[in-house]
RNA sequence: GCUACAAGCCGGGCUAUCGCUUUCUCGCCUUAGGCGGGAGGGAGGAAAGUCCGGACAGCAUAGAGCAAUGCACCGGUGAAGAGCCGGGCCCCGCUCCACGGAUCGGGGACAGACAGUGCCACAGAAAAUAACUGUCCCGCCUACCGGCGGGAUGAGGGUGAAAAUGUGAGGUAAGAGCUCACGGCUUAUAAUGGUAACAUUAUUCGCGGGUAAACCUUGCAUGCUGAAAUGCCACAUAUAGUACCGGUAAGAGCUGCUCGCUCGGGUCCCGGGUAACCGGGUGCGGUACGGGGUAGGCAGAUUGAUCCCAACAGCAAUGUUGAGGACAGAUAAAUGAUAGUCUUAUUCGCCUUGCUUAGGCUUCGGCGGACGAAACAAAAUCCGGCUUACAGGCUUGUAGCUUCU
RNA sequence: GGUCCUGUGGCCGAGUGGCUAGGCAGAGCUCUGCAAAAGCUCCUACAGCAGUUCGAAUCUGCUCGGGACCU
């Protein structure tokens, strides 16, 4: 039996190509204190779901704060993404997911997995439609 | 026992569930490879700032001078240093004191101001050559005060951060290190101690401020650039164009400059010439700008001037020897999340004990509850230092207070 | 990862070691029937800590903040 909640190197973003892809053809939006960056490509062979987050050094000073945000942030995207991965599988295309975290405050493991939830949500909704 | 200061050390542990990274290994699937299981490793004392010094790499390197930058008491240490250790000298503070100093603690970028140049606001006669005021003597004028001229002198002149060696005596027309005595500072020589810096003593030459973290002088050191360096593989592609130059060499490099040196002299055609070579063309090359592609992987790159322990040498920094053990390698960047628990710290209540007339306060011990790891902070090629940040705890030393014997 | 520049009132910005210019903004006053303009006055500064110096915004060291460049 597969693990569920896993996210290896396959399902982080990873290429510097596909980043500079997302930043400057792809689609926001704003879900409280993030803002995500998306892009959906057409029908491919091996159908995927890749993810990244980053936070900027202006408002978190510290690499210590950046870590942590961002630590969180993955760990709230694990347990969540499942429903979607599935849905992009079957559509057969392929899906890359960017969190920026845009608050200048350290937040708590709860509001984070309740708002990546709803992002997550949306998500499903905007691309697997 | 408490408090303060200084130095050194530590700076969470365990369990469960879900995950990340890496190494090894096993099984399954059709090769590349993929999937799944098991075992092991996985941030710091500062990983930080990037302030010094290296290792390592690339480029360059016949050499010389200037410039630039850095350092600066002595000895040791080490791969090296603006680091560390020990010593000297100077300054500050406490205590003691026979007022000369001495102990202890702290600090010091500590070569040179008779090589030269600059600067020293305000105040003050003057900020360094001297001038001014003043003092004294002589001559002339004048009733006197005084004025003018010539000479001597550098002591006094309320300032200032700083004013031409301090005190006393002699000396003189008035004075002056002009002379003398006792000091202070300084140059040189000698002796003694010390590896040396330096110290002490004696003799001797002198005594015209400060500033070199002002320019500078002297001595020593330094080729430049930094892992986004560099090498290889894969993928992809176009070198289109512009400028300058190429037989009197252009140009590039060495180091910023100068000398000097090194690299650099292509091909073909035509004409001249025996040839070397000369002229023209073709196109080629060099340099600078610019354009295009890729932005994936491997090496560099994780075991090394390493750390821990013991013995020996040394005052110490440190070194030598021996034994066994430990030591992360990410790359849009791993070491996390959730729940529980353990001690530690903090805090509340009760009992006991001590003080007190009481109110109340409080040491030690015990029980129960609350909170529950929570400071500073995340490797990015690797080391040696320095600096800065830091909840709480432990150890040692010093000082003060208190209790008991 | 590396290399460098910079910090002066609320804002902009000058300042060879000797009382920190100037402009804009703000407050008050004069002028006016009321305003504007003008004039006068005031307010608020050398990022911090040490050192050199008689004296530091300036020189030196460390710390903190802001910015730029190198693939």
């Amino acid at each position: 039996m597969a693990k569920q909640f896993t996210l290896g190197k396959k399902e982080r973003l990873k290429s510097r190509k596909l980043i500079g892809q997302l930043f400057e053809h792809g689609k926001k939006m704003v879900v409280a204190p993030y803002r995500i960056l998306y892009l959906l490509s057409g029908p491919v062979e091996h159908p995927s779901l890749v993810f990244g987050t980053g936070v900027s050094v202006k408002n978190f000073k510290k690499a210590v704060d950046r870590n942590r945000v961002k630590r969180l942030t993955r760990e709230a995207y694990r347990l969540q993404k499942k429903e979607l991965e599935e849905k992009i599988k079957k559509s057969k295309s392929q899906l890359s997911v960017f969190f920026i975290y845009t608050g200048k405050e350290l937040p708590e493991y709860d509001e984070v997995y309740k708002q990546t939830g709803t992002a997550l949500k949306k998500l499903e909704k905007l691309t697997v439609s």
